[in-house]
DNA sequence: AATTTATATAAGTATCGACTTATGCTACCC
DNA sequence: GGGTAGCATAAGTCGATACTTATATAAATT
């Protein structure tokens, strides 16, 4: 049973996630988009499936597949928090200073009125 | 040539880069807290290095590794960028507010004064 | 009910990657 | 300059994994 981290490393299962992040497909439109057999998506979605990245809704005989963006927190969580990633908190702080002015400065324009 | 996610999917690189990502620390400091022949981290360092995600400090016989926080820039555009994932920016929003309050709350405690 | 369509599972293969032991290289110490 | 310490590289092994083809299942269609 492999982690978020190793699920995600597979560049296939990458795209395949990618393609599902916004709206849910079925099985067939990802095969005939892989130029891979039907078997390996299928596979590749079981194990997203049971990493709990992937949902299904089954419609007739199709299945569609879409992912579970809640279920990356843990990618999240390892890359700030576990590593005290510094560079990114003060891209972050940059960031939201960035706002903060834009901000000040919105309101000045107002007061100027 | 593996990409970052690839890297970074190995659990005892990631054990690694935890180690050396704050402070540097020469080869065998970290061979003996790992219960791995030498040759093995020696090649994980290798495979890290030509990933451009640690670099190597040569100082007598011994050469100190640390981690290049840098290089880590293309996991978090790969998760926030690229896969568009509004909920981490949901609560990025959610984050920034709470400061920007906390600052509000600043202010006027000083004006008070 | 038989066929077709959509997908899952089974079984087998081949490549890759993380490890091992053995050995080579380089800087320091006597 | 010979020995040793610290690390890298070489060569080989073994298990995981990402695929293949072949087959099973389940729903819709006729």
């Amino acid at each position: 049973m492999p982690g978020t981290m190793e699920l995600v490393a597979d560049p296939m299962r990458r795209e395949i996630l990618r393609r599902i992040w916004e709206t849910e497909l079925p099985v067939n439109s990802l095969v005939d988009t892989f130029d891979v057999s039907q078997p390996a998506i299928s596979f590749h979605l079981r194990v997203l499936r049971e990493g709990g990245l992937v949902r299904v809704r089954q419609q007739g005989t199709q299945r569609y597949y879409r992912a579970v963006p809640e279920a990356f927190g843990e990618l999240r969580f390892y890359l700030e928090v576990y590593w005290q990633d510094r560079l990114s908190r003060l891209k972050d702080e940059a960031e939201l200073e960035a706002r903060r002015n834009r901000r000040v400065r919105q309101l000045r324009s107002h007061a100027a009125d």
